[in-house]
DNA sequence: GGAATAACCTGGATGC
DNA sequence: TGCATCCAGGTTATTC
């Protein structure tokens, strides 16, 4: 499932051959790709339609790509085309008139003036992701909005999403803040974007068994050096899926060549239950989680009872 | 206001 | 072979 390094993968991707770019056309094949966008289909082609794209930015799993304005009354209003992948979205960069993909939603049409005419494909299986126009806000912070951003702007659904952990502009601070008001579960806390974005159930199962956390201790409970450890933690771990190309286990997730990431054969915890754990033995265990699932060691991830 | 839960959705895997 | 059921899970709206 998409997270931060799969996201990352395609922003890095699709920016050389974005940046630059006028979009000639948009084809908007399934409009439940467009449910961020409440005006429709037809409004999204005319408005993207004839914009130069700036740039290719990402916060958490949320990527962006800011337009130059349509004229200059428009310049105050600073728009993005905002996209998320959900579960399984993939945006693929594609020959000028290529053949459909399979599940493919939305279609742009692009001219670069060094790469030529290209086609940026959003396909999604499971249609929980969805492209959008949205008006970029400054950030409160006055940082860049998110890595490959240019300015400090961040499209307004977005707006309410944490940076993500290895953002320059990450506040440690106020996310030790935040575990110790969190009275539940400290894996729910690094699954909520607007504590800390980018860390999908892969990752935080990752992040808690290299940091040894039971993953339903509760996170105010947390001692400050466990949570320094568990944010180191969690960094490592995007850091080393980041330079695998991201995880995939099946063709859910690609990069904008549709090419597969390696991170998947250095899974320690995720998807494998009954396995012995690579640190004891011990065999590793799946537990219920809300509507998904934990996986973690019995034996070295112990549920904290009381501060330590 | 914080926390918990349901709903959205498709296709592969599994069982009968 | 065909059908039914389960499962995967990010985000958001709703409910408590």
């Amino acid at each position: 499932m998409p997270e931060l390094p799969e996201v990352e993968v395609v922003r890095a991707g699709l920016e050389p051959a974005v940046r630059g770019a006028t979009v000639l056309g948009v084809e908007v094949l399934d409009e439940r790709a467009l449910t961020r966008h409440a005006l429709g289909a037809v409004d999204f082609e005319r408005r993207l339609t004839g914009r130069r794209i700036r740039a290719a930015a990402r916060r958490g799993k949320f990527l962006w790509l800011p337009l130059d304005p349509r004229d200059v009354t428009d310049a105050d209003a600073p728009e993005a085309v905002v996209g998320h992948l959900g579960m399984s979205g993939q945006l693929l960069l594609r020959d000028s008139g290529a053949p459909r993909e399979r599940h493919e939603r939305i279609r742009l049409s692009i001219a670069h003036p060094d790469h030529g005419d290209l086609a940026v494909v959003f396909a999604d299986q499971r249609t929980f992701g969805s492209l959008a126009l949205d008006v970029l806000e400054p950030t409160p912070d006055g940082r860049a909005g998110g890595r490959g951003a240019d300015e400090p702007l961040v499209p307004g659904q977005v707006a309410h999403i944490a940076r993500d952990p290895l953002d320059p502009a990450f506040d440690d601070r106020a996310f030790r803040a935040a575990l110790r008001r969190k009275r539940v579960d400290v894996k729910r806390v690094l699954l909520d974007q607007t504590v800390v974005s980018g860390v999908g159930n892969i990752y935080a199962d990752e992040a808690l068994w290299a940091a040894r956390i039971h993953p339903e201790t509760t996170a105010s409970l947390l001692a400050t050096r466990t949570v320094h450890r568990l944010l180191a933690e969690v960094r490592t771990v995007l850091t080393k899926a980041l330079a695998e190309g991201g995880t995939s286990f099946d063709a859910q997730y690609v990069n904008v060549n549709g090419q597969a990431g390696y991170f998947a054969h250095s899974l320690n915890a995720y998807g494998r239950t009954g396995a012995p754990c690579p640190r004891c033995g011990t065999p590793l265990v799946r537990v219920s989680f809300t509507n998904r699932s934990s996986h973690f060691c019995p034996r070295c991830q112990k549920q904290q009872r009381s501060l330590s």
